[in-house]
DNA sequence: GTAATTATACTCTAATTGAGTATAAAGGAG
DNA sequence: CTCCTTTATACTCAATTAGAGTATAATTAC
């Protein structure tokens, strides 16, 4: 029993809010996140994640968080260590060569309740089937998929878990035969990187509510209105819009700019612009921003 | 530039609560954490700390959560990972050869405001005076350690790295020739390992206000009081009783043993223990567990 | 000018939180 | 046995916050 030098792979989900739709930067065509080991000449773990994906990406890394690390499932070859990344930025003008950016909503549909509850009600009925008549089966699929008692727009991770679990997602039936019941689908990612993606979602959906995180996925200057449909996007839900302004106005985060967009129907919006010197004013842990309904 | 196969080092912070004290599990007599290297024969990361932990310290591990991973900062041997976990647990009767419990807020004097403000007190003024006309840092001190505003008790490495920045901890004086600030003192530890315990603390602090993990470190049979005791050793704060009890049983997180505790003084209490159950029917993640004040 | 559309500003009610008070059940001192 | 101390348990009330709805203002398209 010795000590095992691990191969370390970094791997990055890079999101950005894009005409109300969260996206995810990907490679492959939708079928992988960018990622790369970890080398000699990085000088940091973050530095070398960076690299790697302004290498395959061309996209440059803005603000960056840790997520999770876990012990890769490629046996044989020594052991393999996966630190995921959470980054947030905007989807530049150009494009990407060999990298492409993809609705995270196309992986989770259940996961976007604001055009409605069809995808969450056909995984929800998919679940029961598969429930049963075990209870304590039941009492999880309701908690997590129904919607008395609210649904919470964090368990991203333990929704694709439990689906994961009913064998409903087609990752979990590559190795072994399918089971009864339908796929309730969602697209497909290699290796372990749509669980990687969720719980990138559960996190930034978790985080937005005491961090003020969204100003990285918007430009310097935005409307109220943007703002509140960039965190809709991310939550998956739809927010009050007065209740919205006055929760945003009563925090102090942003101040007018003094100019207005001008908009392709209605009244100009004023424009804001994020105040940094919140970052110093206040130390953020329970504060909060708008909750989801 | 090749790849670079690191060593993986894991390391734990386990936590425990000891009549109304939080401690933690330590080597040397207080001055490192249990840690050791990833090994080939370790079938997961998890695995891995447990064997080592329990190797190094005859405790067995409990419920266990992933922290933080960070590139180790000795440099020259190839580099090193570290990946640390908090542990929580409860101290066993017997002794444990060649570890030891200490007490959390030996470490952090000022996190600890059940008895006083004086600690925190002495860090503020310290601070300040560091500050001095700086207007930015006066805010972040403010923020941080001031009251007005409220104490935001998960604020624990942002606090310990302020201290840092201005040179108040030994740690940061190590390298470098001692700033003119009186230290503030505080049990010391080597490398990073009281960054790291301040991670953990922080993590705590957050998890349980929105998840059941308390019970982690409570026998199986409680008081309500037993139960307000333990919360307000890890939040470092006093709690209303009265309304601390209206929370917990509109949460209906526990239920009555019919068993009474006869107490050294005073009415009997009431014996409760945790319902398992909630674990299936809700899914934690916005659900309240008491605030602190 | 009118309709459609979006921004912005209030109002009202229900729920939650924070803080304080009152009563019950035990043991010990005298 | 009675009173006092101690802790448990049960209520009450005010202040704040969250949820939901309504009204008015400023634009563009026709």
């Amino acid at each position: 029993m010795n000590d095992a030098p691990a191969q370390v792979d970094l791997i990055a989900v890079l999101v950005a809010v894009t005409n109300g739709q969260p996206r995810v930067l990907t490679l492959e065509n939708g079928h992988a996140l960018p990622a790369g080991p970890l080398q000699t000449g990085h000088r940091s773990l973050q530095a070398g994640l960076r690299e790697w994906v302004e290498a395959q990406t061309r996209h440059p890394l803005g603000y960056v968080e840790q997520l999770y690390t876990f012990a890769g499932q490629q046996p044989g070859t020594g052991r393999g260590i996966s630190i995921s990344y959470l980054g947030l930025s905007r989807e530049a003008a150009g494009d990407y060569p060999g990298a492409s950016w993809f609705g995270w909503y196309e992986y989770f549909p259940w996961e976007d309740r604001r055009a409605g509850n069809g995808p969450r009600a056909a995984a929800l009925a998919a679940l029961t089937a598969w429930a049963g008549r075990d209870e304590t089966r039941a009492a999880r699929v309701a908690a997590l998929f129904g919607v008395q008692g609210g649904w919470q727009d964090e368990l991203v991770l333990q929704r694709y878990e439990l689906l994961w679990e009913a064998r409903l997602v087609p990752e979990a039936v590559r190795a072994t035969a399918p089971a009864g019941g339908t796929l309730v689908a969602g697209r497909e990612m290699t290796l372990d990187h749509r669980r990687i993606l969720a719980t990138a979602i559960a996190r930034l959906r978790a985080k937005i509510k005491y961090h003020p995180v969204v100003f990285e996925l918007l430009p310097h200057e935005f409307t109220l209105l943007e703002l509140q449909r960039t965190m809709e996007a991310i939550a998956g839900q739809s927010l009050h819009k007065p209740n919205f302004r006055r929760l945003i106005e009563q925090q102090e985060l942003v101040e007018e700019t003094g100019h207005v967009a001008r908009l392709p129907a209605g009244r100009p919006a004023k424009l804001f612009r994020f105040r940094p010197a919140v970052l110093a004013e206040r130390a953020f842990a329970g504060s909060k921003l708008p909750l989801v309904k």
